[in-house]
DNA sequence: TCACTCATGTAAGTTGTTACATGATTCC
DNA sequence: GGAATCATGTAACAACTTACATGAGTGA
């Protein structure tokens, strides 16, 4: 029990809406899964582990002779992913985390995220403070070799991201101010 | 041999400046790792598998008794380095193997990158027209629900995040035009 | 001498990927 | 009747993570 990820934003896309396993793999490709990529073999196994943790449960349809089996979250899918939601990650895979705990929020209600964006903003804050101290070391001479050019180009990316990430959390706070958990 | 990322990723770090694996590790976490991050025990197995292909060597410096393997790359694997970053990768981790393969191109000369930025851009410009749709579609009403915000939040980093690739690619362009590789 | 960094590795367990395998339903 | 999509799974392999294990050199 240590990432878990996959497992939670599996819950929050089936809290949106009770699927098959089939319907989640595609919808990974949209909804949630701006960001996060599985494969359909991965759903089913963690669909499987979920209903044996008594997370989820499906009920088993058989239409015809076509098995289906439609997944929706039980109250210990529910508390899990509160649970999950409101321990922080700071780690690396953080900022995937917090989207997912994001549309979380949104379909469980407030989950007091505004620490965890805020700790998210610091972190971002000085990795890019860093990238600006290599920036100004090794890439403020006025003329540089084009393999210098290439080298820049490649921490400028990390410089872009990291601006944009705060230039998103800025606009995401107001959103999540003063909505501390009450549950 | 299907991906092989992380491989080529040390193989540049090595060309840039041979290295123990333990000052690789390090190093990762900086230069050429603001996206990658690999642990000590990955770059060790990498290594040693490197060594085995004879795409690097090391001169096993036993200084007093301190064991130390400090590795550079054979011509093998400046062959392979070049091989790899000429082959197109349009796969989801196109656009990390896209930032070694720059500097690989700022270690070992022009690979002829351009063509792979432009199909990377053009790429990232149809999942920007996806999002737009979507966004179009489920967030252009002016009074939108708390959890609406929240999901339009989700949603807006994606389209971000698109926009920000595009913008640093429309700057890196010019870096390879006419650049084709003579080699 | 004690703590920290340098330095290399093994082992176990978990995840993720690729390939294989099957079969019903729907639409042309 | 045939192709595409819906639907679920197994098996083998590859990659990655976490914990364990060791020991020399450096500086306070």
């Amino acid at each position: 029990m240590r990432g878990m990820s996959i497992q939670h934003a599996l819950l929050v896309s089936l809290l949106e809406k009770p699927s098959t396993g089939y319907a989640l793999a595609r919808r990974f490709d949209r909804s949630i899964g701006y960001f996060w990529q599985a494969s359909h073999q991965q759903i089913y196994r963690e669909l499987g582990r979920m209903a044996e943790s008594g997370w989820i449960a499906a009920e088993q349809e058989n239409g015809g002779k076509r098995l289906r089996k439609v997944y929706h979250v039980l109250q210990a899918g529910r508390d899990e992913l509160v649970r999950w939601a409101q321990s922080p990650d700071d780690s690396d895979k953080g900022d995937q985390s917090l989207l997912v705990k994001l549309r979380a929020d949104a379909v469980i209600g407030p989950l007091g995220l505004e620490d965890e964006l805020r700790r998210s903003i610091e972190r971002h804050q000085a990795q890019l403070e860093i990238y600006r101290g290599i920036e100004r070391r090794d890439f403020s001479s006025p003329d540089l070799s084009h393999a210098q050019e290439l080298q820049y180009a490649v921490l400028r990316r990390g410089i872009m991201l990291e601006e944009n990430w705060l230039e998103w959390a800025q606009q995401v706070l107001p959103l999540l101010r003063s909505r501390k958990a009450t549950a």
